[in-house]
This record gives C-alpha cells, sequence and structure tokens, in this order.
DNA sequence: TCTCTCGTGTGGTCGGACCACAACGTGGTG
DNA sequence: CACCACGTTGTGGTCCGACCACACGAGAGA
C-alpha cells in the first residue's frame, strides 16, 4: 500500500453550487471574488507546488496520467492539459512505451521554450525589435567580459572552429548566419551563465528571420561579411588574452556595426525624437 | 568572484535513435525519420504561422475550437492542448460566453508566462540564483540609465509614492519587498525597454520566495532596510538629475549590497559534490 | 542459454456528451 | 414607444470511454 500522495490540498470549485446567489437579499458585503481557476490551472498548481517544494527534480518521474487523474480527481483531460502547459514551458516531457524510459519526467528544456516565447512576442511586435537589440548588445557585453575571465581552452577551441567555418569564401549568408549565432552563443556559454547563454540564444533565433532578411538587401556582403569576420577575430583574441574591458568593448562596436549595416533593424526604432 | 563551475546538469533525454535495422533484407539507406510531430504541436505550427506571417495580429480572433478542428482535420483535443500551450507562453486569450468577448483571441500577456518559466526554472536549479542576479545587476544598471535619460514626469511620481511606502515605519518585510519590486520594476518600465521591465519583473519574481526567507534572518532589519531605502532615494534623486552614469553606478552599488546583505543569495550558491 | 512472441502499461488521439457562461433576439409589459 | 424578463444560441470548459501506437519485459519455445 504505502503510496505517497501526490497532493491532497486540490479543492475544486463545485460547479453545480448556485447557494450564494440568493434571491436579493443584501449581496454588498466584502465577497471578493475567488479567483476562478479552470481544471487544468488547479493541476498546474499541484504539479507546480511539488516543483517548487523541491520534492519533484529534474530527472524525476510523474504518476501515470490515469492514476494523476485520480489522485487530483479530476479528468484525464485537464492532467493532460496542464502537462502540455509544463511541457511548453520546458519544465516536463512525456515518453510513450513502458517501462525504463516512458512516462513524464521533470526535465530541464528551457531552450525551446524561451525561443518560441520571444519568437512569438517579437512578431506580434510585443517586443520591438530596438529593446531585443539593446537587451542583446546588454548581455553579449556582459557575457564577452565574462568569457573573458572564465573561458576554458575547449571553449576556445570550438570559437576558433566556428572563426574557420565563416573564414570559408562562398558561405552562403544563410550560413553564415548560423555560424554566426553558434559563434556568439558560444561566448556566453563560455562566459558561464547559464541566462546569459539561453537568453542570448533565443534572441538570435527570434531575429533570425528580420536578420536573414536584411542580409538579403545588404548590398556590398563581401566587405560587410569581411569586416564582421574581422571584428570577430578581434574579440576572440581580446578573449584569449583574458582582457575581459576589451572583449566587452569591441563585442560592443561589434553588434552596433552590425545592427547599423544590417538595414530594416536599427532604422526605425521607435516613433519619437528624443 | 567565487563563481561555481556550474556543470549545467541537463539531462535531456535523447531521442531513442533506432538505426533501422529491417526485420530481414538490406537496411534503409537514407531515411532519416520525418520528425514526428504531434496533434497538438501541429496544430501549434499551423497558429504560429499565421502570428509569424502577420496574418494574426494581437486582438485577433481565431476561429472556434470545433471549427478549427474541423478545418484542420483533428480532433478538438488536439486543437484545445495547442491553445494551451500558445496561452501558457502568453500569446492566445480564451474567454467563454457569446458574441463581442467571447472566443479566442491574440494577447499579449508575456507576464505571467516569463514569471512561471523562470520560477519553475530557477527552482529547479537548471538557473543558478547566481546567475540570475548577475542577469539582474545587468538588466536594471541599463534600466537605470535609460530612465535617468527618458524617465516621464509621472514614472518620476510613481517612483516618489513607492519610496514613500517603504519609508513608512513598522512595514512588514513582505510589504517592504513587494515595495521594493515595484519600484525596481518602475525603473524599468520608465526606461523605455519592454524587454528589461518584463525581465526585471520576472526575475523578482523568481527569487521572490528566497528573497523573503533571507530576509527573515537579517538580523538588523532596521538597519539594513533604512540602507536600502537611502540608496533608493539617492538613486531616484539620479534619476531626476538625468545622470544615467551615476544612476547605473548606484543602482550597481545598491544591488551588491542587497546580495550582500541577505544571506543565502550569493554566500552559498549550492556546493554540491564536485 | 538464447530468441521470439505476446502481454502490459504508457502516452496519443479521437468522438461525443454535457455544463457554464454571456450576448442577443424575442416577446411581453409598462 | 421604452423597458425588461426570458429563452435561444454559440462559445469555451469538463468529462468519459474507447481505441491506437509504442516499447519494455516476462514467459514460451528452440
Amino acid at each position: 500500500m504505502q503510496v505517497v500522495p501526490l497532493c491532497y490540498n486540490v479543492t475544486m470549485v463545485e460547479n453545480a453550487h448556485h447557494d450564494e446567489v440568493g434571491p436579493q437579499g443584501r449581496t454588498s458585503t466584502s465577497w471578493g471574488p475567488v479567483a476562478r481557476r479552470s481544471t487544468h490551472e488547479l493541476v498546474i498548481d499541484a504539479i507546480e507546488e511539488q516543483i517548487m517544494s523541491g520534492a519533484l527534480a529534474v530527472g524525476d518521474l510523474l504518476p501515470p496520467e490515469r492514476e494523476l487523474a485520480a489522485r487530483l480527481q479530476v479528468s484525464r483531460t485537464g492532467v493532460r492539459e496542464a502537462i502540455r502547459v509544463l511541457e511548453a514551458h520546458g519544465v516536463l516531457r512525456s515518453e510513450v512505451g513502458s517501462g525504463r524510459g516512458a512516462g513524464t519526467f521533470v526535465a530541464a528544456l528551457p531552450t525551446a521554450a524561451l525561443e518560441r516565447f520571444l519568437r512569438l512576442h517579437v512578431a506580434l511586435a510585443n517586443f520591438p525589435v530596438h529593446d531585443v537589440l539593446e537587451t542583446r548588445l546588454l548581455l553579449e557585453r556582459g557575457s564577452a567580459a565574462l568569457a573573458a575571465e572564465r573561458a576554458e581552452a575547449d571553449a576556445l577551441d570550438t570559437l576558433t572552429g566556428l572563426l574557420e567555418q565563416m573564414d570559408q569564401p562562398g558561405l552562403s549568408r544563410e550560413a553564415f548566419n548560423d555560424a554566426d549565432t553558434e559563434f556568439h552563443v558560444a561566448i556566453a556559454r563560455a562566459g558561464g551563465n547559464a541566462l546569459f547563454a539561453e537568453m542570448t540564444g533565443a534572441i538570435r533565433a527570434s531575429l533570425r528571420a528580420p536578420i536573414l532578411e536584411a542580409f538579403t538587401q545588404v548590398e556590398d556582403w563581401e566587405s560587410v561579411s569581411a569586416q564582421l569576420q574581422s571584428q570577430h577575430h578581434e574579440i576572440l583574441s581580446a578573449l584569449r588574452a583574458g582582457d575581459a574591458e576589451e572583449a566587452a568593448r569591441l563585442t560592443d562596436a561589434h553588434i552596433r556595426f552590425a545592427v547599423e549595416s544590417l538595414p530594416g533593424l536599427g532604422a526605425a526604432p521607435r516613433a519619437d525624437g528624443d
């Protein structure tokens, strides 16, 4: 028997209760609304509580959907929708099958979640491109400084390899962009700050389409890419030298140059004049 | 800087690669798997495509779930799970009823989404507190500088009001923290960068529990809170004066002071095995 | 001992039914 | 004509039960 309860306190809102709406009696006392939460949100809260309390850690297995539904006294549908939400946040992951690798696990997959989040909100113009670029500048300047101090040898080797890729002549603009993205993300990773790295990657992913569009409009591509590459090499030199200040300064200049060289990115940031 | 190396323990479950060895006969040559996507993911892609192409903008109404299911030739369940995912990202919002305000709309609600994302991944130790604090320092330094240049009069009034709240004697530590959070987020908002502001708010939300825990362990609370408040007033003065550099410097010092004053935040990040 | 097969448990998908809710049309009533 | 009560309608919310695809693992068979 010995079943560890996953959660007791899911107090379902009984749907068929109308008793508080009496006939026109006094209703103006301080009866604040009760924040009606839907079923799947209650399930999310239950799972989230387990995570926040530390009862569920990365790698742990959740009960089967059917069992969870039975324990929480909700339908399997509600449980599945809750799992979808946490899965969308990169916190859960489901695998079909039986035995070892099957079931729903606590995972650590923030990358795809953050990328989709930022990509969509940038596309909806909720986060203006100008603001995203400002954030990018801040993050990568910080990452460069950290990387100059902390970067390991193999991280520097990775960066060197990426520069060699971009040094190949005749590289397509898309391939250049992808390698360039990897280069910048690798620097962020080398800095050792996981949040910097994830944010940097997500920002680049959210700007991929606009950047590629801007690339196609660059007239003297050979010249621009050569200058970008030259700046990359300088940045890498500063990282090798462990010069944090110089690495940050070069990165700052590099990103500003890139933005100014790409039409449509930094052109119309916000419609004011001050 | 005592920095934990952060092995970044991602126990990612890789998709099992089964090299298809046919039961009999030769193995298939280059028949790479087709990236099996589940139904709800296909629906997500369909909706996301509309958003990315600009066909769906904030405020637009989606077709009813039943109609969408019929058009996409999937079950209503799949559509609903997809809507849940986009809703979790703050991109969609569903309202019951009929007519005007009913249905599923494209929304712009990144706040709750980013807060839950960060809160969960911080709780799972996927993003170490140290890294989050480092990001906070970077963002708020930048926000302060921007706010010094761009802040409107009413934004400064809001900040003044929050400082008056915190100046009240006998304020509970929780109330102080909430007002303090509002103060810092308001500065970020005054800077005019939406992403800065959202990130700042999400970071504060993700650290709320650890901060409150640390607050209870502060011995000389009156002294610490008085110093924090004094720094707040100095920052606000710099903002009023429009001195970006000074505002950034003061904010930097303020946050470092706060972290060093609170036990358990910057001191012992969680040293495990290695 | 090894190999094959089939049972079993997992998430994935589906269709249908019913509920709660909010707007709107309709009709009655002043 | 103006107003109001009420039923209609269409929306998302919830639940159920069934079946599928999949992968492990125990047991039968060689």
